[in-house]
DNA sequence: ATCTTACTTTGGAAAGC
DNA sequence: GCTTTAAAAAGTAAGAT
């Protein structure tokens, strides 16, 4: 009796611990990244859950903690680009979407894709934009989605050209170079997008007129 | 459906001194501090009718032999990696017994896929398009596992019977008519 | 701006860390 | 779990021209 006992005791000071270094490692990411409260309380919803299913054997348990808030800011529809969690934590981008897949699978948390227009205000704030150009961004993806010209390709891609379109049909004016580095693709990236959305949604016309004037 | 690679494990009743090995053959390539097999490349030879293939040589005797286009082709590559071993004057009894592991092909459904549909439609289903553009689809039996792209093009990966594959293929249009999604 | 090369995903075996 | 092999799909990336 004795014997089960501190085995009970041993093991949940074990999964004490555990929780103690994950909580912490999520406060340091989280506050890199300057994330609200409602996302580390899901956050440490889903590593719970994962620590309880045994799915953290195996893998280090930052790579978990990162996943879990990939999985958190997706659910609330803020989405972090596994770039920008893998650059605030010590884990590879690679790692953290396996991660991602696999404590999904097993704990049964179905995510739809990220939709583009989640990235719509927090690149355009960062690129200052006002809230008229965020709006046309949102109606060129709204129109993009119809046309099935989102699904496949990468959501930042995505964002970032229905960004550009509306900057440039707009007297505010980002070049391609620096909706780019907000976003986190390359400038290849977001022409072959823009192109695509310009050409599908017989915007190409006002395209090339705008882009001709100044701001 | 088109056959693009087959994986094999095999294995001959002889020790194989992998050292001697990489010495002789130039085709060869042995790095033991960074992975236990050494590598035999084999390059396509029409007139010697010697199939592309890369064999993963074990100094048990076993090997896995990658890379071929065809079932009929493992064979012929391992006859030819034994070959190969005998010339530099490894002992090698006999043929190797072959087992087929996985075969990957390819296939086009010539028809556009709607995956975000796909993909809220059935469970048996990972679709991350920030990782992969293509939506993964398991399939229980067979035992196989399927890339779909937009496109309507398609992966099968997992097999290890030609069947399997023609089988897979077979389900996989059951289902995605099921879900009204082809 | 376009080309080339390369990496992401799927599956499986081998021997050893 | 990782390491090494091969190959396809389509998207994205990086360095060269």
């Amino acid at each position: 009796f004795y014997r089960l006992k501190r085995w009970h005791k041993q093991v949940s000071t074990a999964t004490e611990r555990n929780l103690r270094f994950a909580l912490s490692e999520l406060d340091r990411i989280s506050s890199t990244l300057s994330l609200p409260k409602n996302i580390r309380e899901t956050t440490a919803l889903i590593y719970r859950k994962a620590v309880t299913k045994g799915l953290v054997r195996g893998r280090s348990m930052e790579s978990v903690v990162a996943a879990a808030l990939y999985a958190a800011c997706r659910k609330h529809n803020v989405p972090r680009t596994l770039d920008e969690i893998a650059e605030a934590s010590n884990v590879k981008k690679r790692e953290i979407g396996r991660t991602y897949r696999f404590i999904t699978r097993e704990l049964k948390i179905r995510l739809l894709p990220t939709s583009p227009i989640d990235y719509i205000s927090r690149f355009s704030s960062s690129l200052k934009l006002s809230p008229l150009v965020q709006e046309e961004a949102i109606k060129i993806l709204k129109q993009a989605q119809e046309h099935d010209l989102v699904s496949g390709r990468g959501p930042t891609g995505v964002a970032a050209a229905a960004i550009y379109v509306s900057s440039t049909l707009s007297n505010e004016k980002r070049t391609q170079r620096e909706v780019a580095e907000v976003a986190g693709v390359t400038e290849v990236t977001i022409r072959n997008r823009y192109k695509e959305l310009i050409e599908e949604l017989g915007i190409a016309d006002k395209m090339s007129e705008a882009s001709a004037k100044d701001d | 459906m088109k056959i693009e690679n087959v994986v094999a494990s095999a294995a001959v009743d002889a020790e194989m001194d992998l050292d001697k090995i990489a010495a002789t053959l130039d085709n060869a390539e042995y790095e033991p501090e960074q992975f236990p097999g050494l590598v035999l490349r084999l390059k396509k030879d029409v007139p010697k009718g010697i199939p592309k293939a890369a064999i993963l040589v074990f100094s048990s005797g076993k090997m896995v032999c990658t890379g071929s286009k065809e079932i009929r082709l493992v064979k012929v590559a391992l006859t030819e990696t034994l070959k190969q071993i005998r010339k530099c004057g490894i002992k090698v009894k006999g043929e190797a017994t072959i087992k087929i592991q996985n075969i990957v092909a390819s296939s086009d459904l010539k028809s556009e896929l709607n995956l975000d549909k796909i993909a809220f439609t059935l469970e048996n289903t990972e679709f991350e398009p920030e990782q992969f553009p293509g939506l993964v689809f398991r399939v229980a039996k067979p035992k196989v596992v399927f890339l779909l792209f937009r496109s309507g093009k398609i992966v099968c990966t997992g097999a290890k019977k030609v069947i399997d594959v023609r089988r897979g293929v077979e389900v996989l249009v059951k289902e995605l008519k099921k879900a009204k999604v082809l």
